[in-house]
DNA sequence: AGGCGAGCAATTGGATCCATTGCAACTCGG
DNA sequence: CCGAGTTGCAATGGATCCAATTGCTCGCCT
């Protein structure tokens, strides 16, 4: 082995490697729903062949994140309001469950940096940073929970809504950020008490509200 | 095209093709958890090159169905006791959700069948036969459900819990059975009181019901 | 005799090449 | 001038070929 670790490293199989930018381009908004996706371009963007991109593609298929049409190419997912309204309501059912595996293992770091992340949530105005925040402090309060079926399937629902997610805080975040604050900040109080049954009730809460909110914005899945 | 109609038709993509062929023998037990999977002979067998069957198999990973180990194969996904009866308890949550959706527009020829599937179900003593009829017969009251993910999600838990409930009903079927019976037809007869809330409560309370029986065994995971 | 290392076989991962399908533009006829 | 059919191109799907990694076995050294 000549090249030591000046490139960023293979790091594992081409194919998931492809998998992982093209997923981390549509969460980021870089490519949004409906636009098409070349193997071609893909495979010069990443320099490799067509072969791992199209793997990559039947992986992202099956995770929800783009349709394939036989013989016509691959396109980034479209959701309907029903389709993303159902994944609230999925959430509000199971995320709970998760929250309850985890929650007591909580350690006071995870208590400290869960306080960071809130405060660094109330000081910005940028969406794309909000976005990112919000997931992390939420993924830091499942952080010890170790059911991967579960783990999976939340992923997914995150992953398939970011986009309306996005498009939403975009035209309500200032009217509803207040009201965000005070949820995540009953939530982390109710897990720095112990009180996970408390935590599973206001995290119910926080994700049905926002699914009701939603609701009432069509325009969100207009364009 | 000189060869018209004589083969069994491509019908679709190969990789579709190959993954659902694998779904469907992972789903019979025809492939326990555990074996491994060798491309060439998938590709032998199916009689196409390995390259649909790698993109089969990067499906079938994101399916939850199949584990794969870079450079080394794959092997059909192994669940434990833990993973399992999350997947119950997931199902228990989210499966009212979409019984919610269809159970309104159920016909009277959806009921009929239901009823005929129920008959069927009593009167067969083969567990596979049981298998087979007892997912038609859940997802007959599905049947007019259209919220995709929803529907994913769900068939997904199906289909990695399958082994442990083939496993399950070998050891345990000759005293469970009239439990089941009865639980279907409560909740075949609450839909057709056109009582949603009660079908729930019983679809509810029948997955609970097996969840909680699963734990009291433990063997069906020991092999 | 046992453990460690090197070499080899088997299997997976990746690249290039060819066939097939769908789309679009252009042409020809009414 | 408009519509239908045909032809050509571009993009996907599939097959064969080659490289790289793994782990297993055999042999050697301690």
């Amino acid at each position: 082995m000549i090249q030591a670790a000046d490139e960023p490293a293979p790091a594992g199989v081409a194919s998931r490697r492809i998998a992982d930018h093209v997923r981390a381009q549509i969460l980021a908004g870089e490519l949004e729903p409906g636009t098409r996706i070349r193997q071609d371009d893909l495979a010069r963007e990443l320099a490799a062949s067509r072969l791992p991109v199209r793997e990559a593609l039947r992986i992202l298929e099956t995770a929800g994140l783009v349709t394939l049409h036989a013989n016509r190419g691959a396109w980034v997912t479209r959701l309907d309001q029903r389709d993303c309204e159902q994944s609230y309501q999925i959430r509000e059912r199971i995320e709970p469950l998760l929250l309850r595996e985890s929650a007591p293992l909580l350690t006071a770091e995870d208590l400290a940096e869960l306080d960071r992340l809130q405060v660094a949530i109330e000081s910005t105005d940028d969406v794309e940073q909000f976005l990112v925040l919000d997931r992390q402090l939420h993924w830091t309060t499942y952080r010890h929970a170790e059911a991967r079926e579960l783990v999976a399937i939340i992923e997914r629902l995150w992953d398939t809504t970011q986009h309306y997610r996005r498009a939403f805080s975009r035209i309500a975040h200032e009217r509803r950020r207040w009201i965000i604050d005070a949820e995540h900040r009953l939530l982390i109080q109710a897990l720095r008490d112990g009180d996970v049954e408390e935590a599973e009730r206001v995290l119910e809460m926080h994700i049905r509200r926002t699914r009701v909110e939603l609701q009432a914005h069509p325009e969100v899945f207009s364009s």
